[in-house]
DNA sequence: CGCCAACTTGATGGCTGTCAAGTCAGGTGG
DNA sequence: CCACCTGACTTGACAGCCATCAAGTTGGCG
C-alpha cells in the first residue's frame, strides 16, 4: 500500500520524538502553531539523497524515524563523513549560509523527514519565542558537537576514537528508548572510518581488539556493549599522542 | 590615558566592521537599534580569556579588534584548537546550547569586544528579521566551518592541512583590507599545530619546505606568500592518504 | 648580557595506511 | 533448495608519515 508523498499533514503535537526536537517545552496552542509551519513528511529510501551539495536552500529537514549519513566532498574525490544522524535530529542547517547545501544528506535505512521550510520557521520564531530559543539551541548544539568530532580527529588515536564512537552511538540510542548495550550499526565500516578519520582496516581492527578484550561483542553490524566503564576508561586513560 | 571599560557606548552604525558582522544589510533606523542592544564594549589583554569552559553563558561577543583562540580540554590534559578568530567574527556560540560555555576563548593579542546580550538579541531578532536572518548565517556559517576543518583534520596530509591553513588566513585578512600576500600570525606553532591536528615540529617542518619549494618566506612570525595558486594545487593533487 | 620561550632541524620509532588474500552474509537465479 | 555472486568485512605483511626525543638556534626582553 504505497502512500502519496506529500498528502500526509505531519503532527508535531502528536510526535513521540517532540521532546527531542523543535517542540520541546512548547506549549498546547503554540504545538497547534508548529502543527501548522510543518510543511509535509517525506520519505527517502535507503542510499537515495535527501539533499546534495550545491542543492539551493529551502528549508531544514527534522527526522521523523530512519537513520542518515551527511558527508562533504573534495574536488579529488575524497570525501569524509561529518556526522550520522538519527530521529529527533535536525539536517539542512549548513544551507542557510549561502543558500546552498554544503553538504550531502544520504538515507542509510528507508526514512522519513519532516519538511520545515525555512521563511516559515523564521517567521513563526519571530511569534514563539520557545521555538526561536530552541532552534537557537539546535545550531548551537551542533556547533559544540563539531568541535567534539575536531577533538576527535585532532588528538584521539584509533581506539580512543572509536571507542568515543560507541560510546556516542550507545548514548543516543538509550535517549530514544532503545538499548544502550546492543543496537545495529547502519553504516558500513567505511563509513565509520571516514567520520573517524581512519582507514575501514584499522575500524575492523580495533573492533576485533574490542572483542578479544572482551568490552563488546560484534557480529558485523550487531554491536553488543558488555563494558561501557571499560570503554570510558580508554578514553581518558590512554597515553597521549 | 586609560579608557574606562564599560562606559564607551558602541556604535555598530559607525563600526567599518559593519559589513562583516551582524549589522550586514541592516538599514538605518534598524542600525539604531541594534546600537542600543549592543551594550559595551570589552577589552581583553593578551593571553587572558573572554570566557572560559564552565562559564555560564550570557550572551555572544563581536570581536571588534584584536585576535582570538577557541579551544576544549580533554580531562586527561589533551587540548585542541577549535579555531582562530579575527574582527568581525563572532564567539560564544558554543554557550547556546547548554547555557554555558563549553570552550575557551584567549585573546592572542590585546583585543575588544562588543557584548551582546543574549536574551536582548532574541528579542530584537524577532522585530528586526534582518538581524535574525543575519544572526541564522552567522551560526550555519560556523558549522559550514567546521565541517571544512572536519575534513581537513580526517583526510588532509600535514602539508596540505598547512597550505589550507595559510590560504584560509590570507583570504580573511584580505577580506579586512590587510594584504593577502603578507601578514602576521598571531598563534605559535604549538596552536597551528593543534588546531591543524599535528606536532609543533611538524609544522615547523612544513614551512621550511614551502620556503624551500618557493612558496612562501617564513620568517618568525611573519609570513609572505610567493606562490597562491602553488599552494591552492598542493590541497587537491596530492596523493590521497 | 643573559635568560627563556619559541622555533628549527636531525634521528628514530610506532601507529596506521596500503596492499593483498581470504572469509562471511545476503541476495539472486536456476 | 542450492550454487553462485557480490559487497562487506577480517586478517596479515609491509611501509610511510608523522610523533617522539633530542640538540641546537633565534629573537625578544629584562
Amino acid at each position: 500500500m504505497p502512500i502519496t508523498i506529500g498528502h500526509l499533514r505531519t503532527a508535531c503535537s502528536q510526535c513521540n520524538l517532540r521532546e527531542l526536537c523543535l517542540p520541546y517545552g512548547l506549549s498546547n496552542p503554540e504545538l497547534e502553531l508548529l502543527d501548522e509551519m510543518v510543511g509535509t513528511r517525506r520519505k527517502i529510501k535507503r542510499h537515495t539523497n535527501l539533499y546534495r551539495s550545491g542543492d539551493p536552500f529551502e528549508g531544514i529537514y527534522a527526522i521523523r524515524a530512519g537513520f542518515f549519513k551527511t558527508d562533504v566532498l573534495l574536488e579529488d574525490g575524497r570525501d569524509q563523513v561529518t556526522g550520522f544522524q538519527m530521529a529527533g535530529e535536525i539536517l539542512g542547517l549548513d544551507g542557510i549560509s549561502t543558500e546552498h547545501h554544503s553538504c550531502n544528506a544520504v538515507a542509510l535505512e528507508d526514512s522519513e523527514v519532516c519538511v520545515i521550510g525555512f521563511a516559515k520557521l523564521e517567521e513563526l520564531s519571530r511569534e514563539v519565542t520557545a521555538l526561536q530559543h530552541n532552534f537557537h539551541k539546535v545550531m548551537s548544539r551542533e556547533i559544540v558537537r563539531d568541535h567534539g568530532l575536531m577533538m576527535l580527529l585532532g588528538t584521539m588515536r584509533a581506539e580512543e576514537r572509536l571507542a568515543a564512537f560507541l560510546l556516542n552511538m550507545s548514548q543516543r540510542f538509550m535517549a530514544r528508548g532503545y538499548s544502550q548495550q546492543e543496537f545495529h550499526l547502519r553504516m558500513t565500516r567505511e563509513e565509520i572510518g571516514s567520520y573517524l578519520g581512519l582507514k575501514l582496516e584499522t575500524v575492523s581492527r580495533a573492533f576485533s581488539k574490542f572483542q578479544d578484550d572482551g568490552y563488546i561483542s560484534v557480529q558485523q553490524k550487531h554491536i553488543r556493549i558488555i563494558d561501557i566503564p571499560g570503554l570510558r576508561k580508554l578514553l581518558n586513560h590512554q597515553a597521549p599522542r
